[in-house]
DNA sequence: TCATTAATGTCGAAT
DNA sequence: ATTCGACGTTAATGA
């Protein structure tokens, strides 16, 4: 990993054409080849870049990044401040929890934390543009489509619809379910046009009666 | 702007919860406060980070950062290999041309290039979930409600889709057209199947026609 | 402040 | 290679 602040210009022309005028800014090139240019302020997102695989080439004054898409980011370099390289070796990488895969395997386990009533029928049930999340019956035997999300929104709803759609020739009166820790406004209306549910679950409460079970066997 | 090479390890606790093992990585710290940790590869994104407005507490081996939302990400420091302070001062910031809103701008000055004897009745014609980015009239004198994208794909079919129901009670018989740089397959095909139409525009001969019309002036 | 939407979205998995 | 959906999406804009 290098560490260059320099006071420099940059242009990047690909999906879109941007111009960042002179000023001193960090340029980070890491060991994949990727370029990142960082001002002082604004977290997460470098004012430019280009991902690996990508060539850096250093000519006199300016360095030319270019991808195989034909992107290009060239930096005018005008006075190096700092410059440094650093070995950092391999990263054992980020290990994530409550992301929706693990909101779908406690909800499955226990269906009747979204609904009283509600049963299992089977999870990733398939249609042909991809598989519902849960496939439940209610307490009456009818059936319902679940589709569970972190975040209740729109496009939530507009999935769910389509897969009621392609549902309905061989379950007639299957109903749809959208089940998240929380929900946008709008997909609440929609979803009430489209006669879909909306249950908010708490994630923490779902792990509480999930380890209260564990700790049963 | 504070530039750490260590070895370290990362918890982060809010939206979800992760963890990051023992590794040697980059830590930055911007003038305005937000926390970045970057390993020695893929592009762009910080492995974990921590956006302004935060808080950053140094205690003996680890640093503690909280923001409002309450999350916390806590960098355990073992060992600091490389520990610099530079000045950057101000960022004149990103100017960017071609995104959706100049493309709007472009094709709302010049409707005809969408379909020839299309003019624009207005721009941003709101409905109650929103305003459709161009409302014109066609040869014909029906309306025409035009979505705008820099990327035809299915959400702009749907996007266009509602705004279309929630129109039709005031103007029957309107009619939904997508206009962008590039279309995916999918989108032609569910398109095609709402009636929308599919108008593929190029952004450079747009800014053409434009500056030639400017240039008449 | 909240809600909504674009993004050089990125990233990963499945097809 | 393309499509699809998740993401601590982030970031900007308007109410």
């Amino acid at each position: 990993m290098r560490l260059v602040i320099a006071r420099c210009s940059v242009e990047y022309a690909g999906r879109l054409s941007t111009h960042l005028p002179s000023a001193v800014r960090l340029l980070l090139v890491k060991a994949d080849g990727s370029v990142l240019v960082h001002a002082d302020y604004g977290g997460y997102k470098p004012l430019n870049w280009m991902s690996a695989p990508c060539t850096l080439v250093q000519e006199a004054g300016a360095w030319r990044v270019t991808n195989r898409a034909g992107e290009t980011m060239t930096i005018g370099i005008e006075e190096v401040l700092h410059d440094s390289q650093h070995q950092l070796g391999l990263d054992p990488g980020l290990v994530k929890d409550g992301v929706e895969k693990n909101l779908q395997a406690l909800l499955a386990e226990r269906c009747h934390a979204i609904r009283p009533g509600l049963s299992l029928v089977t999870r990733e049930y398939p249609t042909d543009i991809g598989p519902v999340d849960l496939l439940c019956r209610d307490a009456q035997g009818g059936y319902v489509a679940v589709e569970v999300k972190r975040r209740g929104e729109i496009d939530g709803v507009e999935q769910l619809s389509r897969y009621l759609v392609r549902m309905r020739p061989g379950l007639e009166q299957v109903r749809g379910m959208l089940v998240a820790l929380e929900f946008k406004p709008q997909a609440r209306v929609l979803a009430s046009e489209r006669g879909i549910d909306c249950v908010q679950v708490d994630y923490d409460a779902l792990r509480g009666v999930e380890s209260d079970v564990l700790t049963l066997f």
